[in-house]
DNA sequence: TCGCCGCTTTGATCCAGATCATCTGAGCGG
DNA sequence: CCGCTCAGATGATCTGGATCAAAGCGGCGA
């Protein structure tokens, strides 16, 4: 069963209640900042609020867009994981991108007015979905939202710019856990401990490795005492070394 | 002798004439789409005119910005070829991007507020200057110009992206000819024969391949009846061949 | 005109990671 | 409890492109 689903006819109608997690579905998007910009301005946020869909859950394998399929809406991911991705000519598939709690999705579709990859749920998925014309016109009366939006894409950018980078399968799995564990972090979670929600297969096409490189490297991490591994439950034990690895990818 | 290039105190005063190429500056660059989309209102590209600034000519080698310097603007090539890269730790120069005619450099920057790479003219270069926070505030007022920004910062997702894909040495390779000689015939050159401004190891750097590897893909290029190819100056002989070469890259 | 210098080409060798082929083991339905 | 399935691990081999090492070959200054 295939039909569009950043589309409107998924969502439902999102009351615009003061009291309840119906009002801090904001604190947990990339939009918060753009909200507390604007002195949290009510009548803005109500109006950012009517333009807003809670859409989900999705279960695992579901897929969210298609290539190919028009673009009307971003989402911030209210929780699960998501994976974008293309399939090229020979059946390979590529991995864009995974997006975490809070992350947004789409920005990429903005260009040509289509999205340029797929998308997945890789576990139970529920989105926060905005208009992206509606979402425009508020930001044209919302400085703060429209230099969030432009602060989003250009990091788009560097994120993009940096798995473009040849670095060796070592460098790409320590940004790799690295990455995860900040925007774990970031979202309130621990910074050394977490569960991936990708198979070794996905990590592989998305870090340009072969699955059995990825699973290569991390056994050789955990020999060398920089992770313990079980399964997809990853801890870091070394952050030190684990950063000195990841520097020349992720730069700071 | 170093300075930050895109600063306002190289800039020249730009004169608000309605006469000559003075105004017509715009035709070249990024923006003439937002101009046109606000049908040609007269006061809004005045003050579109307000804030930009014609700097150059520079010479080539010239550095335009370096890594972490303060945004505070973007820019258009009014004339001549700019190379953006990156220095990793071990010296290696990583090329992020070649901008032409009327494309546009610093969107990345926007991110935290620091120009992510350096800059540097590959030949004799002019630019237009935009105040990147003047032309946010247009924008607002300006809802087609708010959009042209947000499908440049868009595409450049998808050009970041493209690069990022595991490719073939000869997939990449034709793909950057393609791409080279897309881009000047959109602005009005020769669809099959151009001139370029980079080396082998510019080149090189750009497509994650040693210059080596260029050399021979060319010379195998040539060999082929792909392209005629005399030190930097390229013809396109079989357009259809390099099409199906770079497809996995290009996608359409 | 000569000779130097930097870019480019060409050839020989090497190696990180892909590919191919098994093997292990957890989860799960019957 | 058994056997199936599919993700993951591990070993053996292969290869595209990097690296190392020499030439060519303009262009340019003296």
């Amino acid at each position: 069963m295939s039909r569009p689903f950043l589309s409107p006819f998924h969502a439902k109608p999102s009351p615009i209640t003061d009291d309840g997690d119906e009002f801090t579905f904001c604190s947990s998007c990339a939009f918060a900042g753009a909200c507390r910009a604007e002195g949290y301005d009510k009548s803005a946020l109500e109006e950012l609020h009517c333009l807003v869909e809670h859409v989900g859950p999705y279960h695992a394998g579901t897929p969210l867009f298609r290539e190919g399929d028009p673009f009307n809406a971003i989402a911030a991911v209210r929780s699960g994981t998501v994976k974008t991705f293309r399939i090229d000519a020979s059946g390979r598939e590529q991995v864009l991108g995974f997006f975490l709690l809070g992350e947004v999705i789409g920005l990429d579709a903005i260009h040509n007015g289509r999205f340029p990859c797929n998308a997945v749920a890789l576990d139970t998925v529920s989105l926060c979905r905005f208009s992206f014309p509606m979402m425009a016109t508020l930001a044209t009366r919302m400085p703060g939202l429209q230099a969030q939006l432009f602060r989003l894409l250009s990091q788009d950018i560097n994120k993009a710019a940096a798995m473009a980078g040849d670095f060796s399968a070592d460098e790409r799995m320590a940004a790799f856990v690295l990455s995860i564990a900040r925007r774990f972090a970031y979202r309130g979670f621990s910074p050394t401990r977490f569960v991936l929600s990708m198979s070794r297969t996905d990590i592989g096409n998305y870090l340009r490795l072969a699955a059995e490189t990825v699973s290569r490297v991390v056994r050789r991490f955990q020999d060398e005492g920089l992770l313990r591994v079980d399964r997809r439950e990853f801890e870091i034990l070394d952050l030190r070394r684990l950063q000195q690895l990841a520097l020349p990818v992720l730069r700071e």
